[in-house]
DNA sequence: GCAGGGCATTGATTTGCATCAACGCTGCGG
DNA sequence: CCGCAGCGTTGATGCAAATCAATGCCCTGC
């Protein structure tokens, strides 16, 4: 097994990172069509697998951290992975949630402005910033895709400084809702139930809500029908039409 | 004078587009330095001129609308436009105040995702969308121009998301202020006073708060001295320090 | 000069969500 | 089997900001 992972004493996580010329992830890949990767040809992907490496990260694993030098860009392969933010009091704002297909690392120049920290087991593709710079330049169509996929993101993020600035906490609740469905659909899952990776901390520190505000909402919902909480974390949606109009999708 | 503008008997405003091959508005552009087109050779320039159109707008006016057919990228040249989405009730979230150099369009495939409207007397220059395309293929440096720009905007959106999610209303103005006094700096006028092109409803709801709020923190910043209120709508920073302090920066 | 409209300010009151506090459930290790 | 830790739920109370309501201050146009 090429793959090392462990805890050292201080109770870091650290991790050594497999090496793509061991393996030929890409290949194999099961979320490519998500990716950056997408447009690119069989001969073309030897080339990715040439400069990629991969890791594994468990739950609560560190990805890297705000201040940390920015020298790396990553795809998430399988698990979800969190972004946030920190005041310098503690508070915290997570500023999104990252599914496999999801690019990670844009935004930082010379350190990273953010967190990055894994909810589930997750697995990630690793390019030092240079090598996939030269990536970009020798394949224009994955560059086009990085281009279209973070002016996605953009877009996402006005959606959520609207949910953020203007939505009551049962409109930003519902938001979520049907954004992670969507967005399980997207990757070719069922819409419902949704399996949630982050727990009611984690829901309120990306819906600007507190604990106990997020659990009442997902009471009242569960009591008026909308959703149901089924075992081990996983939220069935009884009702998109209602669901979307708590939404009030503007 | 080529440029023509007026007022319908709707109170529409419309508006006439000044050909580029009319004018040679690049050549004499005194914002090139912020824009997509500061790393173009003078030569290049010619080619932005034959494909770009210039537009004024009065206060008030119209870019365009959110749904309308998302054919132009603009790049804003003079005076001062916000971006806004609205809920179906009519709250409004502005999402972003562009200034001088700052680039408008991205996240928007078919159509626009939000509506854009001019706050002062505004001058923007606009591309149609496949030109622009064609002159970024022929302009790598362009390009990678526009990619940094939009890693900027997204890092800014993740600021902003901190701060309407997990910030009280003083540590919000203050956060404001002062990101209004950096981008004014890096325009290349002073970061104080700074002239506020919005009145306190679009500050409001820029922030996530309302008129009176806003209003309220306005009146306690100026009576602790950390600001004062000049004529014209102007914003003297008395004391930075205790201004950044109020910002509680992460 | 003054009347009126738009914006800003200020005050009184309400309210949605935060905070403080307790308790229940579940899973794990001793 | 019990005790404990972590998470979720629920209840009581507090508070920051929203809402409701005047009033003040320009600016502009007659």
């Amino acid at each position: 097994m090429v793959f090392v992972t462990g805890t050292t004493s201080t109770g870091k996580l650290h991790c050594d990172w497999q090496e793509g010329a061991l393996g030929s992830p890409c290949n194999a890949c099961q979320v490519r069509g998500l990716t950056i990767c997408a447009p690119l040809t069989h001969d073309d992907l030897q080339h990715m697998v040439s400069i990629v490496s991969e890791r594994q990260l468990e739950p609560g694993g560190t990805l890297f951290s705000e201040g940390d030098p920015a020298d790396h860009l990553f795809n998430i392969t399988a698990g979800t992975i969190m972004v946030y933010r920190l005041l310098a009091d503690g508070r915290r704002q997570i500023t999104g949630f990252l599914f496999p297909g999801d690019f990670l690392g844009l935004g930082s120049d010379h350190t990273y402005r953010y967190s990055a920290e894994a909810l589930t087991p997750a697995t990630v593709c690793r390019f030092k910033r240079p090598a996939l710079q030269e990536a970009l330049e020798k394949f224009p169509t994955m560059e086009k895709r990085l281009f279209g996929m973070a002016s996605n993101e953009l877009a996402a993020a006005q959606d959520q400084m609207v949910l953020l600035g203007r939505k009551t906490a049962q409109e930003k609740l519902a938001s979520f809702l049907l954004m992670l469905s969507r967005r399980a659909e997207r990757r070719g899952q069922k819409p419902t139930p949704i399996p949630l990776a982050m727990n009611r901390s984690e829901i309120g520190d990306y819906l600007g809500l507190t604990i106990e505000t997020t659990s009442r909402v997902f009471t009242k919902m569960k009591q008026s029908g909308v959703i149901a909480l089924l075992p081990s974390s996983h939220i069935d949606i009884r009702d998109f039409d209602a669901l979307e109009e708590l939404a009030e999708q503007g």
